[in-house]
This record gives C-alpha cells, structure tokens and sequence, in this order.
DNA sequence: AAAATTATTTTCGTTTTGGAAAATTCGCCA
DNA sequence: TGGCGAATTTTCCAAAACGAAAATAATTTT
C-alpha cells in the first residue's frame, strides 16, 4: 500500500517554494542539505513529517532560519499594514524608570515594541529603577546626556545621538545627566509570545 | 543496548524549563499535549529527535509559539554583551536610497539591525531609491522633514520626532524636505534569517 | 524508617521515518 | 514519434521515533 498523502507541512511547501525560486533540483537540494533525495519528495509531498534532525540540515543547508522552515510566523501584520505615530502621541504610561510613550500601540503582534523614555534625573538608583527582561535591546539616545548603567559594567555617559545595544537580561538602567529629563529611544522585542515567562535557549543544533 | 545520550534539542530545554517553571509534570504535559510520557521524558533527555508533528502538538498544547520550541530567536549573543555607538560612529555605506550608517555593527547575530540613514533632498524617485524587504520595519524620525512613500498610499510628511511602523514589504523610500539632508532611524530585522526570499523571523517575550 | 504515593526513566513491540536504488514521469531533440 | 537524459516518485529495508507498560527514582505519609 503506497503512503497517505497527507497535506504537506509548513517545511514541505517552504522548501517547494524555495526550489522553485532558485530552480534547484532535488539533487542539489540533496547534495545541499545531505537530506536524501526520496526524504525531500516525501516532504514536499506530504508523505512524512520530517524530524528535528532533518528539518535542522535544511535550515542550515539552504541557508534559512528554522523559523521559515515551519512556517513558523510569518508576521503577522496584514500586508500593506503602516501605523504612524506624530511627536508627542503615543500610549503613555508611568513606571520607575521613567515615563513611557509606547509608539505605534495600535498594532498588535509586531516584531519590535518601540517605545520613548523620558529619564528623569534622580541622585540614587532605587531596585525599582532598574528594568531587565528578555531578549535584545537598542537605546537610541534622542537627548541626553543620560547615564546608563548596566551589570555587570561601570555607569557610562551617553550623549545624544549615541546609541548603545545590549543584552536586556542584565540589569540597566537610566539617568538624566541633563538639568531636566533626558530621552531615549528604546527598541525590544514584541510581546507576542504568550506567557510572561520562558524563552531564550542556547542555540543548540543537536543531531548526530 | 541504551539510547544513546544526545546533548537535547532546544524543543527538549525549552521543555524542561517550561515544566519547572509552571511546576508541570511530565503526566500533565502528555494530557495538554497528547504526548506520550515516555516520549516527552526522551526528548528532555536528548534521547530522540522529534518529528514535526510532535513539536506541533507541544506547541499547540502548551501555548507557546513554535519558535520557543526550536529555540528560534532566542538571543545568539552571549550574556552580558552591549556595543556602543556613539554619535557620527557606526559602519557607514551608500547606497541610492542615502547614506547608511550601520550601529553596533559590531555585533553579529542582532536581532534588531538599527541604522541611522541620512535621506537626501530629492526631486524624483528612480526606482533605486525604493526599499523594499521582508518583515517590519521602524523608523523614528531624527531629523526632518521626510516625506515617506509607501505603497499603496500616498506620500506623507513625517516631522521630527514622529514615527512610523510599517510592513516592509512594500516599497517604500524616503526623501527629505528640509533644506539639506534629514536624518531617520530605522530598525529592520537583523540580517540572521534573510537570505533568499520568504518570510520573516518572528516575535518573542520580554517588555519594557 | 518503611510504606505509600507520585514522578521519571527504561524496556520493548509497533509504527514511522530516512535513504539507496528501482520505477516512473517529464522534458527535449533528432 | 520515438528515444534519451534528467527529475521526481515509489519501493523496500534499516534505523529511529512513538507509546504502553514495567522498572526505577524521588517525595510524602505514617
């Protein structure tokens, strides 16, 4: 009895799409990846689910982010999609740290979650002051100068126009050197993902 | 004979921590999932490497997103990194669309790929000054006026401080409309993920 | 402590995947 | 049209994953 032919999984119609772009073979695939030529015509035929294992050689042979390959997701803005956001405008919101301005807050699920700071000048640095979370961050400072201070480094001067990109799970914090607050733009990633915790794992290939 | 101890795939550490955290029991995630117990305990373990269809069951079951699953974006950079880029600093290149200057290029494996882009004065748009990449884009408006073109709408004017979120996707380009050069700040997806075509990298926890 | 309870790992049979090679289908050209 | 080379699908078997249940290990209770 031949296989049941299932509908092809995120990977199968990636890699058929991928092929048809570039115009490989399955050969080249093949010799590409090191996945058996019979393997990727299940695939893409839906004939198999592909493991772990395999779906990693694809990524890393076709040189695409595992992300594609399970059609993982795609944004999830509809096409075309803009939100602009004037000076001044934006959901704002008070915490230790400072005031926030959350820019283009209409838009749900985006990749990046920017936002402006206002960094008040303060003499010392209470807990509540510092932030840390997962993931990246890029600060872009728009007037300074502000102090940034982050674990496990010594404060440094940031002035306008400086811009600074670090690891957001260590713990960092502002503070206005000017007369009145400073501020700064702050790029993190999107909180699409669910729960509050998880994430970050060390990139791990595995396979054997 | 034993299996043999794999090191886990990032689906099996992505588990493993997910269960301490919510204090899940391998019982429990087999009821959410429909994962045989035996099964989940070897992909902790590194035992196996599993299949797509399994991955989709946790991921679905468990209410993450798949990228957490296959470690996705978790961040490539290691603990405790930052870069800084101070004002007029910054890899620098030209292309038709302005003068680029690329931050904390430095660093590789970004998820954010920040640029300060000096957008020049301008009469028309050749095609070549048109932009136009997979995913969302950010842009902060350093320094303006700019007028912003994106398909399908028509051109606006954006002032300092204004910005806007956009689907990169569609073309799109700057000009400025102040005397000299006007200066923006964008943000793209690093370039980990986009060789080829096809879809974007996507999302993940933290906050602000 | 031992027993009882709960959680995890291992065993082992069944099912599915992965790959080499055969079979088939798909151009292409004389 | 018939034949030829290339690409894809199918066949078939070894290897690996999956899951039920047994065997351990870890906790709690008595």
């Amino acid at each position: 009895m031949s296989r049941n032919p299932q509908s092809p999984s995120p990977a199968g119609q990636v890699l058929t799409r991928l092929r048809a772009e570039n115009g490989w073979t399955l050969v080249e695939v093949a010799s590409k990846t090191g996945v058996s030529v019979s393997t990727l015509s299940k695939i893409e035929n839906g004939q198999t689910s592909p493991s772990y294992a395999v779906m990693t050689r694809l990524a890393t042979g076709l040189g695409v982010d595992f992300v594609h390959l399970i059609g993982g997701n795609a944004s999830q803005m509809p096409h075309g999609v803009r939100s602009i956001t004037r000076a001044g405008e934006g959901m704002s919101f008070q915490t230790e740290m400072g005031a926030y301005r959350a820019l283009a807050s209409d838009l749900v699920g985006k990749v990046f979650e920017p936002m402006l700071i206002d960094i008040p000048v303060r003499k010392t640095f209470a807990e509540r002051s510092y932030s840390a979370h997962r993931g990246e961050e890029f600060v872009f400072v728009v007037s300074g100068p502000v102090e940034f201070l982050m674990e496990p480094y010594a404060p440094i001067a940031l002035e306008t126009g400086d811009s600074i990109y670090f690891d957001g799970s260590c713990k960092h914090g502002f503070r206005s050197l000017a007369k009145g607050p400073a501020q700064i733009l702050s790029v993190c990633l999107g909180s699409r993902s669910d729960h509050a915790e998880q994430a970050e794992t060390t990139g791990e290939t595995d396979e054997g």
